[in-house]
DNA sequence: CTGCGTGCAAATCATTTGCAGATAA
DNA sequence: TTATCTGCAAATGATTTGCACGCAG
């Protein structure tokens, strides 16, 4: 029992902490707007994600919101569950591992990872969506894409 | 023994049928020049390559030569191997698992799946490759990219 | 209250690896 | 011969799932 109460002491003050950022309003509505129950890992991981750059791993989003908040089978199904509902995106790094990122303010970009220091940055740029035009060409339509890309930054160079 | 009999001759049957075929010798022509054995399961997994369309899973690949030729430990091997000196090219649809294909004229292209029927259709414009400037632009060399298309093919629609 | 969420542990799936025997050059 | 290769079986690593309980709505 005392046990117990430390526990739900722990967790009400990890509630309260999360509530004291700005982003968790914001991580209710999105949640409400999709039908998803707020629960402590969904609002921890999208405020985790809104707080970080660059996409992560489920290891690594376990590992950043605290690794007390939930089990990484949670992180998983909350990952999956929260790409479906269109407020995070896959990235594929080509390496087999699945990394995820806020879609916040809905926009499609993408990113270089450097092949030695495996820094990650962002390329944003309009002009590269309308590679879908290539599909298009072939008749396809609700065309979308992945993209991403390799090289060497300039400080490892 | 009858057994060792059996199987080696069924060996020598296929490597002879193998050899009925023309692209024997540019198999073996191509891994001569990357310094690799000539092995059956090499061979073989080239020519299937190069006869058949669209990048294979590991596991398809190992379909579409015999499985009797290699285990599957020795297919994946030999993609690896292959990819690493050229002669296959990797592609990441963006579902965790790697496919294969001929890296065949050296020329670099991309592929639309459809959604709904999970058709591949080839998507090669010189254009496309010019996306690696965003990159360049960013300070980075050596710049590669990998990028694929989804949407709804014109059947499906 | 009730169904959606979660923890835990076991199950899958793709891919890799250690090692002893087989084989191309 | 001899450095590569391969088969087999076990090890990994990422991700998924079954089930009973827990909690948001």
């Amino acid at each position: 029992m005392v046990r117990e109460d430390e526990n739900s002491m722990k967790k009400d003050q990890r509630k309260k902490e999360l509530q004291q950022g700005h982003r968790i309003e914001a991580a209710q509505t999105a949640l409400k707007e999709t039908g998803l129950k707020a629960t402590e890992p969904r609002l921890a991981i999208l405020i985790a994600l809104s707080e970080n750059h660059g996409p992560f791993t489920a290891d690594e989003v376990h590992k950043l919101i605290n690794k007390r908040v939930c089990d990484q089978a949670t992180v998983y199904r909350t990952l999956t569950r929260l790409v479906e509902v269109g407020l995070l995106r896959r990235c594929e790094f080509g390496d087999g591992i699945a990394r995820f990122e806020t879609a916040e303010s809905g926009h499609h970009h993408h990113h270089v990872v450097c092949n030695q220091c495996k820094r990650v940055e962002v390329i944003d740029d309009e002009e590269i969506e309308e590679i879908d035009r290539f599909a298009r060409k072939r008749g396809f339509s609700d065309v979308s894409h992945i993209l991403e890309f390799f090289g060497t930054c300039p400080q490892c160079r």
